[in-house]
Formats: structure tokens, sequence, C-alpha cells
DNA sequence: ACCGTATCATTCGCAAGCCGAATCATATGG
DNA sequence: CCATATGATTCGGCTTGCGAATGATACGGT
């Protein structure tokens, strides 16, 4: 009983197997729309307005050159547009399209899907919990934005 | 405040994010001793006696190619010690020696560390609903086993 | 006792994902 | 007007995991 034992029920492990779990059945809701977790992040983000790629690249926290990957499949399915900034003709300005819009509310939806999922075997306390738990985490940690 | 209104307040988005987050800390603290976090979820299964590969591979959830890599640098370290199965030839038996059973003490040592880190800007009370709500999702999904 | 099939460990080549360095266009300051 | 800095992009490489062959050994049927 003693929580600390093993590796096993360490929070550092569960956090991470959780974590994997968590994003992979993502991945699979997300599959049919064309889309992997990590661009939830940029519909995400541009849907509070329009963004370069290096601020892009910052915020998510990945290299500048995945940023161009991501968007070139995004642009692919229509849901970002590039446009080049006319004050500084260097950055890319990004924009979310209609398309993407309405993508990003369906990825919004998937999420509650796979939160529900998950969290059907704890109580609704306990969920209320692990959620503000996780999210005072998280800030503090400089994991998300506010 | 709607908890549900952005992405990045979904448990799945905080779970995926945190649990990258502490692995990749916790690989940084391990990487002295010559470890990887998934190394270290073999040197936990052996400590509670010997197994087979297949086994290994099983439990911790990747391929039999993959143990085969994780075993060797294992081995390389004085971790662990493979023996044919007298009964079985095909069989290797994995064993811990005592050098691994010291790597393993260490890595629960460093993931308590990990652990206090992150749990270090919520409450007491908090981080243990937050244990316990991770360790109950764990087990309803068959991540770890008991 | 022998042969075909199944099983375990291992090797190998492959694909995904991410990074860092090099490149090109553009901006900015002296 | 030139030197330097910056944004986007391309490219090559590294790591990590998988799945398909391979080789050794076991096992069941005849």
């Amino acid at each position: 009983m003693t929580a600390e034992e093993s590796l096993t029920h360490s929070v550092s492990f569960l956090l991470s197997k959780l974590g994997q779990e968590a994003n992979g059945r993502f991945a699979d809701r997300l599959a049919p729309l064309g889309l992997r977790p990590r661009h939830c992040a940029v519909l995400e983000l541009l849907s509070g307005g329009p963004l370069a790629q290096l601020e892009l690249a910052r915020v998510v926290g990945v290299t500048p050159s995945v940023v161009v990957d991501m968007l070139d499949e995004l642009e692919e399915l229509d849901a970002v547009r590039r446009t080049r900034d006319t004050a500084d003709r260097r950055r890319q300005v990004i924009e979310l399209t209609p398309v993407g819009r309405e993508l990003r509310r369906q990825t919004l939806a998937l999420a509650r899907q796979n939160d529900d999922e998950l969290l059907s075997t704890i109580s609704a306390t306990e969920a209320a919990a692990l959620r503000q738990a996780l999210g005072r985490i998280a800030t503090a940690t400089g994991l998300i934005s506010k």
C-alpha cells in the first residue's frame, strides 16, 4: 500500500504511460480527419487569431522545420492559409480557413469523447480533481499559456 | 472557466503533454546512470523474479526485437544476465544481477525526486488525489498489472 | 524415431518524427 | 549601400519503434 514502493506507482511513470495511452487513443480518433494530435495544438492556437510560423514553433514547442511540415499538411487539407506579411515579407502569416475552424470544432468534440472514455472508470469527483491537478501542474511548468 | 472550452484544457491533452514532460525530466535524471525510462520498467519487472524475453515484451508492451536491444544495453551495464532455460533451450531467462538491483533502487529514488519536482507546485492533498486517480485509470485500462 | 509445424530469440531493413545545419529571401542598422 | 540579423525552407541524420525473415529448438502426429 505504500505508494512509493514501486516504479509503476510513481506519478512520473503513470503520467508517462497514461500520456502515451491518451495520445494514442486520440490519434486513432483523429485519423479519419487526416489529422494527428500535434496538428490540434496548431489549430487551437490559430483559433485565437493569425500567427507567424516562428511563434507557432515557439508556443507548440517544436522546431521551425517541424512547423513547416505540419502546415504543409494542414494546407493540403485546406485548413490553413499562408500569406506573406506585407509589412515584413519574410514572415508567413498563418490563418485558419473556415474548413480549419470546422476541423478544430471536431477535434474538440473528439477530445471530449476521449476524455469521457478515459475517465469513465473513475468517479466524477475524482475526474474533477484530476483535471484540476493536471491543469495546475501544466500552468506551473509553463506547458500551457495561461 | 468552462473546462472544456479549449483543447488545452482537455484531460487527454494535459495528460499527453505532462506525460512527455515527466518522461523527459525522468530521462534527464536517468542519463548519468546510462539508462533510459523504458529500461526502468524492465528492471522493475525483473525485481519480481526472472522472466523470459517474450514475457517481458508482452508486459512492457513492446516488440520482442525491442526487448533484445534493451537487454543488450542492460547486459552491457552488467545489470542483467541472460541464461538459456535448461528445460526449454529456446528461451532466455533474464535475471537481475546485484548491479541491476542497485540500479533499480536508484531509479526508484530518481522517480521519487521527479515526482517531488512535478508535484511541488500543488498541495499535498491535490497530489494524493492525482496519484489515486492516475492509478485507478491505469489499472482500469490494463496499463499496470495489479 | 521422424517429419512438419510452432515458438523463442535475434537480425535486418524500413518508416515516422524530430532536430540542427545550410540555404535563400528579406529586413535593418551603420 | 553593405554587413549582419531574421524568418521560412530544405536537407541529411539520428533515434525509436515495428514487422518480416532467419535460425535454433521444441512438440505432436504418425
